[in-house]
DNA sequence: AAACGCTATGCTGCATACATCTATTCTGTC
DNA sequence: GACAGAATAGATGTATGCAGCATAGCGTTT
């Protein structure tokens, strides 16, 4: 047998972990990410390891300051507000822009969700809520037939996924039931082959998340 | 007198810098961009230069390849066509999603163009035509309240432009004539101070503009 | 005691050397 | 002459050293 040591992780794969764990708020607003840390952690030398912070400075959910580091930010109201709104418009684009024709793979995927939220309604789990949810998210991406709409789907989701899930610890099962409707929904709109209908479902339920986030974050938002 | 020799260039110029000669068309689809050689242009060392194009990397504008090089993509019909569904669903919301207040300063700029606009229309030059275009696009950019839909539509804005500029040259005055109603509509939605026409004003024209994308370069499209 | 300034420390930003990958060219053999 | 394989050139990918900047702590001065 072969002694193999793992091949050392690239530029992407350090990018997504690292966008992985601010949405999923293993790291937390103020958190720093220092390169020499995060470089021996992966097992690489800096240089990949500041292009993947690089690479994701677009989104404003990190800054980097010369001499200091880079710290994850807390975004504030009027960026999450603006995060939503820019999301429910999307989400009605998935339904009517180059939409892609649904498979039977796409239904059995979906049919697998709802299985597995069905299950966590029954024993919430906040991680594993999280869990699910980016699932979800995948899955619905890969419905979208436009690149341009799956690129700021993407990036909408990563904007907005730590603010959410943050909710998720005070929403508890509710959001698990939640998703119960919303993947149910899905489910019928893709068999009735209705890709509109999943932009909808998606829309509403958007819009369900926005109204708890305004409640609980943005009472006293000024536009 | 103190000689003073220039700041050398930050990542964020020589990545502004690469995608405007990219949409001015300077940079054309199959153009390699080797590292080195701009960096000596840049009088830097490889490493910002390198910064700077994987920033933008995540545009499909230019494709990365280990022990080849980066070259220009050219964007397929499809990816073109995305482009443009969305452009003309960004530019209405524009008008709806937190639009910002219009300045007597925002009026007076946009006089500005009109008069720009106007002397292009009685000598057109296809180059003048370019810088004219990218500070409309500019000045309604900085008109939109909403961050993350500004990002959005830069960034459509770079995967458009190219397109958009090699057909300046067939289109000749033509362009310019539109710009020229474009503006003024602009101009009378702010001084109404009517965002959202504003917003509708964008989405006529780029109608326009992608009824002759089609005509001109759809001609097969597969969706 | 307060305020100022100096210094030590730790981080990012850049430059450079080296490793690796790819395409091409050259060469030797059939 | 044609083809296979090795050598080669040139590009990107990575590691590392060093310079510059910001901050915190401490000592000095007023």
């Amino acid at each position: 047998m072969i002694e193999t040591t793992p091949a050392p992780p690239r530029v992407e794969d350090i990018q997504t972990e690292i966008l992985r764990r601010i949405c999923f708020v293993e790291y937390q607003a103020g958190d720093q990410l220092k390169e020499a840390q995060l470089a021996s952690e992966f097992g690489v030398s800096r240089t990949p390891v500041r292009d993947a912070i690089s690479r994701i400075s677009h989104l404003g959910l990190v800054e980097t300051r010369n001499g200091v580091g880079t710290v994850v930010r807390q975004l504030s109201k009027a960026e999450i507000l603006h995060v939503y709104e820019v999301r429910l418009e999307l989400a009605t684009m998935i339904g009517t822009l180059s939409p892609r024709t649904i498979s039977q793979d796409d239904i059995a995927t979906c049919e697998a969700l709802v299985a597995d939220v069905c299950e966590l309604s029954e024993r919430f789990d906040a991680k594993h809520y999280v869990h699910i949810n980016h699932k979800l998210h995948e899955f619905i991406a890969s419905l979208i037939g436009n690149d341009v709409l799956r690129s700021f789907w993407w990036q909408t989701y990563y904007q907005a996924a730590s603010t959410w899930y943050q909710l998720g610890d005070v929403l508890g099962s509710r959001a698990a039931n939640a998703l119960v409707k919303e993947t149910t929904e899905i489910k019928a709109a893709l068999e009735n082959g209705d890709m509109r209908a999943v932009g909808y479902v998606q829309r509403i339920h958007i819009g369900y998340g926005f109204e708890h986030i305004k409640k609980h974050l943005l009472a006293d938002i000024d536009r």
